[in-house]
RNA sequence: GCCUGGGUGGCGGAAUUGGUAGACGCAAGGGACUUAAAAUCCCUCGGUGUAAUACACCGUGCCGGUUCGAUUCCGGCCCCAGGCACCA
């Protein structure tokens, strides 16, 4: 055994003998429990950042561990490859975003092999491929045959000057990120997939997710964000138009005083028509349209709106409505109308205030009534009904269901529920996705491409066009082609390109049988293994990436390829891996090496003005905040970058980075190199230690134990809830405790330590595993410590002969004792009354009450 | 703004079911070894008071509550992060 650790000579070493005996293949075997866990996987960005190597080491230790209790792991790695950086890149540099995106795989590929990851690389995948995309444009014509795919008007980000859409993170403060130009709202026919016809059932299947952390299957159900109510029909004055809308508050329909329409709602133009009103709606029609309509932007616009000049009938009461444009009606929720009741819902009562409109109270407050010309804000509370004709007096939540019955009954509306979650818009105007695998036939109409013709295959040898925009519609060699149907010459194919998101939403599918080239996977192979056992991934997918996995997997599962519905059995969402941000003003973001330290603080080094420590963010390479593990790996080696990774955080905290704690890491793995190579001559020619606790003496009794009540609490740590920090400590204790062994030649002693070395190596293989490797090997092992089993505990080793007492007054801390483990409570009480430093606080007090936890605790209150 | 989390020493974190707050590690300070450095080993290390290692008080973002006892449960607030539908 080398009597120095050298990283670099045995991660090589491990990582050549383990490619070499193909450790890491996995092959369907029904023989064994499957085991299925998947790590998100990455963007091809450039380079791997420490948020990967978090995520992908936990995930690693998942695996070794797995496979050490016996299981046939499947642990498959790949790229999601499509995606707009990689068209940033190709203007960048003047290349093409394929170079760009397979460049970088094959970095990153050396990067995760260097991390000693056990993936299966004949597994890889990359959705930029034919061969992957193909599928999903297969599975995309399955869909639109049953209309579950379709087209509709949907609004972009455009700008002007440079022709072309952006995306939301391409605008900043509502100007174009390339130009400054102010970016519009254009409407466009795009793609859809109709998610919401699954809203119910991905909402009820949420509370039948019991592997996944409660905060995101909540954040999945607000998102999908089921309402009851009704839905009302609003009479158009003088018209036979009517205007429907969705509410929650039936209950309040007699004290609707005007109506609210979506700006973009149909009618509004219409209404205003011969009113007067025209020119103002279309003004304010305008001006909305060049918002942002993104919904944290229109949660922060001011309540406003135009009169549309047209009046709607309250068909409970008569009452004449108003009928307003207002910028707080969404089109994308229940009927894009609100029936406005100012009295009892906030908005409306700031709206009724700032256009002088009527407040009508139909709710009242129980015991102090309410005055409608002098409440300040709006009464959403339950209270008792009036002004509501025959439902005076009523509960308003009885109301509620009568009004509903009177509505139903007399055929001006109906119960209803409405669902906050829209469908999936899918079109991306773009170049580097899938293209979409539909042609627009001049006398057809949108015509599927037939399945043979598959795959549309995106065209590489173009470049992009000014500002990014997607060569594609301007490539005659590609949008020129025949109509399917009528042969039609006219024909154009789609020039929408998929949201990424779609390569994501059934990959996991794809690593079951990633070669099979005659369907999207082999059926045998899903069957196998999926659903995924347990998937790891960054928090910040919490809601849409797998909601759509989750839907996808139910497409799948009504077009008759799988036999579940639920992709994920457990979740692990990992915490981010966050950096403070550099700023300059006038140069933006700044890497690193762009400050420099004066005397009066950070200055930019490209023009010298002061640099603004910015927030602590997510490492992302926009903001230029990621640090580059290859830094970590060159100083210090594989296994203690991954250790430092699981010991500086449990996995799902976020995880704000400094490089000061790795020697800590890397000073351990010495430790426990040493004591390998100080022992080795007496250990490597005995057995470990095997017999009871209760047959060895003192320290060596004491570490035999501890060995044991380590190897339980690695093993708890792993299983229950993957905290792999406490799981490092423990071993760290066993380390420090197996250096307190003295070295003389009792007989026993080579073998208690041989236990104690042999567990902790075991314990820590799955996170360090070229180390544990070399050592395990040192030991006189011939097979991969992957290969052997998870060490067991025994249950007489765990037992504890003695407990400390803690003794508290009024429950502070006063004293402390030991007593044997099952002491009866009499005696602890009797122990703690006496106890010199108790009497002291309850001298001269009476005691009213003694509480005692067996084993734990006496507190004595006087 | 809305939804979801989080906030514990100088720092990362521990305390798993309401029962000893600060495990394990980093940094810092002191010491040993060494010609020296590195490495290693030992000691101290939440705050305040005091001669003190003994002792007392305070202390888990802030305010209040429940409880014999609260980092843990409840109510209100502040701050930070993630998501908000075209970043992935």
């Amino acid at each position: 055994m080398d009597e120095r650790y050298n990283p670099t000579k045995i991660e090589q070493k491990w990582q050549k003998a383990w490619e070499d005996a193909q450790l890491f293949k996995v092959e369907l075997d029904p023989a064994k429990p499957k085991y299925y866990l998947m790590e998100m996987f990455p963007y091809p960005s450039g380079k791997i950042h420490m948020g990967h190597v978090r995520n992908y080491t936990i995930g690693d230790v998942v695996a070794r561990y797995k496979k050490m209790k016996g299981h046939n792991v499947l642990h498959p790695m790949g790229w999601d490859a499509f995606g707009m950086p990689a068209e940033n890149a190709a203007i960048a540099n003047n290349s093409h975003p394929a170079t760009w995106t397979y460049e970088n795989i094959d970095y990153m590929r050396t990067q995760l092999k260097r991390l000693g990851f056990s993936y299966d690389w004949d597994r890889e995948i990359a959705t930029c491929r034919p061969d992957y995309y193909r599928w999903e444009q297969w599975l995309f014509l399955k869909m639109y045959e049953k209309g579950m795919a379709y087209r509709k008007e949907a609004y972009v980000n455009w700008c002007e000057p440079c022709q072309t859409v952006l995306a939301n993170e391409q605008v900043e403060a509502g100007m174009c990120w390339r130009c400054g130009k102010p970016v519009q709202q254009k409407k466009l026919w795009q793609w859809f997939f109709r998610i919401t016809d699954y809203a119910e059932d991905l909402l009820a299947h949420c509370d039948q997710l019991p592997g996944w952390p409660d905060k995101v299957t909540t954040m999945q159900k607000n998102w999908i964000g089921r309402s009851q109510g009704a839905e009302i029909n609003f009479p158009v004055e003088n018209s036979d138009t009517v205007i429907a809308v969705f509410t929650t508050r039936h209950d309040t329909v007699f004290g609707a005083t005007f109506m609210c329409l979506a700006p973009e709602h149909p009618l509004v133009s219409q209404l205003a028509r011969g009113t007067g009103q025209e020119a103002a709606i279309d003004a304010f029609i305008e001006r909305i349209s060049r918002q942002d309509r993104s919904s944290k932007a229109l949660e922060s616009y001011e309540k406003e709106g135009v009169f549309t000049g047209a009046y709607c009938i309250n068909p409970m009461n008569g009452r004449r409505m108003p009928v307003y444009a207002a910028n707080f009606a969404l089109m994308e929720y229940g009927t894009g109308a609100v029936m406005s009741v100012p009295a009892h819902d906030q908005r409306d009562f700031d709206f009724a205030k700032k256009y002088g409109l009527d407040i009508v109270v139909v709710i009242d407050r129980p015991g102090d009534p309410l005055n409608a010309s002098q409440m300040t804000e709006a009464y959403t509370e339950d209270g008792v009904m009036v002004h509501s004709d025959s439902f005076d007096g009523l509960a308003n939540r009885d109301a509620m269901e009568q009004i509903a019955d009177q509505l139903e009954a007399r055929g001006i509306g109906r119960r209803a529920i409405s669902f906050r979650l829209r469908d999936w818009g899918i079109s991306r105007q773009r170049y580097w996705g899938a293209p979409i695998p539909v042609i627009h036939c001049p006398d057809c109409g949108i015509v599927a491409v037939p399945e043979q013709d598959l795959p549309i295959v995106l065209p590489e040898d173009v470049g992009l066009l000014d500002g990014g925009r997607s060569p594609l519609p301007g490539l005659d060699r590609f949008t020129r082609t025949t109509c399917p149907r009528c042969a039609s010459p006219e024909a154009r194919r789609e020039t929408d390109t998929m949201d990424t998101f779609v390569e994501s939403s059934w990959y996991f599918e794809r690593y079951c049988s990633p070669h099979c080239d005659h369907a999207m996977f082999e059926r045998e192979a899903v069957d196998y293994w999926m659903p995924v056992d347990q998937y790891i991934g960054g928090v910040e997918h919490a809601i849409l990436h797998l909601l759509y996995s989750r839907y996808f997997t139910r497409v799948l599962r009504d077009t008759g390829l799988v036999q579940f519905k639920e992709p994920f059995t457990r979740l692990l969402t990992q915490g981010m891996v966050c950096k403070e941000t550099m700023t300059c003003p006038e140069h933006g973001f700044l890497f690193p090496e762009q400050v420099r330290e004066t005397d009066r603080g950070m200055a930019c080094t490209l023009c010298g003005k002061a640099v603004v420590p910015g927030r602590v963010e997510k490492m992302s390479k926009s903001k230029r905040n990621v640090v580059d593990p290859n830094i970590l790996l060159d100083q210090y080696g594989a296994d203690t970058t991954r250790l430092f990774c699981l010991f500086a955080a449990p996995p799902e905290r976020d995880l704000e980075w400094s490089d000061q704690g790795v020697d800590g890491s890397a000073r351990f793995l010495n430790r426990v190199w040493r004591l390998a190579y100080d022992w080795h001559p007496r250990v490597a020619v005995v057995k470990p230690y095997d017999g009871r606790p209760d047959e060895l003496e003192g320290d060596l009794r004491e570490l035999y134990k501890k060995s044991h009540q380590v190897i339980d609490k690695v093993t708890r740590d792993i299983e229950d809830r993957f905290h792999f920090n406490t799981a490092i400590s423990a071993v760290m204790e066993l380390v420090n405790q197996m250096y307190g062994i003295d070295d003389t030649d009792r007989p026993q002693a080579a073998e208690v330590m041989r236990h104690a070395l042999e567990s902790a190596v075991l314990l820590l293989s799955p996170i360090v595993p070229h180390f544990a490797e070399e050592i395990w090997h040192n030991l006189g092992h011939g097979q991969s410590i992957l290969l052997a089993p998870w060490p067991d505990f025994r249950q007489d080793a765990l037992i504890q002969d003695e407990a400390t007492i803690v003794v508290q007054v009024n429950g502070k801390l006063r004293s402390r004792f030991t007593a044997s483990m099952g002491t009866g409570e009499d005696i602890l009480k009797q122990a703690a009354l006496t106890d010199e430093k108790v009497l002291k606080f309850i001298e001269g007090k009476t005691v009213r009450k003694i509480f005692v936890v067996p084993d734990k605790l006496v507190n004595i209150v006087v």
